[in-house]
DNA sequence: CAATAGATCATCT
DNA sequence: GATGATCTATTGC
């Protein structure tokens, strides 16, 4: 395994948009925690009031507080009571909007992976799934509200971006609103979820 | 293979 | 007290 290379994190006003756009934007980004490190392939973009299937839809709450802070800083939180989702903060300070992080290609620290996911066989399973991927990285709640654009948590610009096609469709795993088109993939890449 | 059940708890009603 | 942005093991074909 090669050495890490020095990658430059991505701008607060990368998030600063239209959440949609950063969901599709941060495929083929680099998700660096810690001395682990992988390639976002699959993402989902969470809205506002109208998305029903958004934590965000039923205004603020103590946990949905951070959704409506500034862009640019994690949410994490708990799922069925054992898996943890990572998700970044998007749009200007006041609005809602984040977008779910689903799967991750491991490319740095798949040892440490692999020791956190034993059921995992092969390396493309390490972190193909939201709950699967918090795992691999060590991605907990006490990152709730981390600032993503600096600290052990970033996101970072590859070195050379390699051409992929960006493929689109419903998101999963929810019931309201299932048929909006806000899931965005690295098509044929063998670490996208199922 | 595909389908399904069980694990397990923070959050909101 | 019900519900969920899931994963895994197990069962059944």
């Amino acid at each position: 395994m090669r050495a890490r290379p020095e990658l430059a994190i991505l701008p607060r006003s990368f998030y600063e948009r239209p959440t949609a756009e950063v969901a599709r934007d941060l495929l083929g980004k680099i998700l660096v925690h810690g001395s682990v490190g992988g390639r976002i392939v699959e993402t989902e973009a969470y809205l506002g009031a109208d998305d029903l299937a958004a934590h965000a839809s039923r205004g603020i709450t103590p946990r949905t507080r951070v959704l409506f802070g500034p862009p640019g800083h994690a949410y994490v939180y708990l799922i069925y009571g054992m898996y943890e989702c990572l998700n970044l903060v998007a749009e200007p300070g006041g609005v809602p909007g984040c977008v779910l992080i689903r799967a991750a290609e491991p490319l740095w620290g798949t040892g440490i992976m692999r020791r956190r996911r034993p059921a995992a066989r092969r390396v493309e399973d390490l972190a193909s799934g939201p709950g699967r991927l918090t795992r691999a990285f060590g991605i907990g709640r006490r990152l709730n509200g981390a600032d993503v654009t600096r600290g052990e948590l970033t996101v970072r610009q590859p070195a050379a971006a390699e051409p992929f096609e960006t493929g689109a469709g419903p998101r999963i795993g929810i019931r309201k609103c299932a048929d909006w088109p806000l899931r965005f993939f690295i098509r044929g890449h063998p670490c996208v979820s199922r």
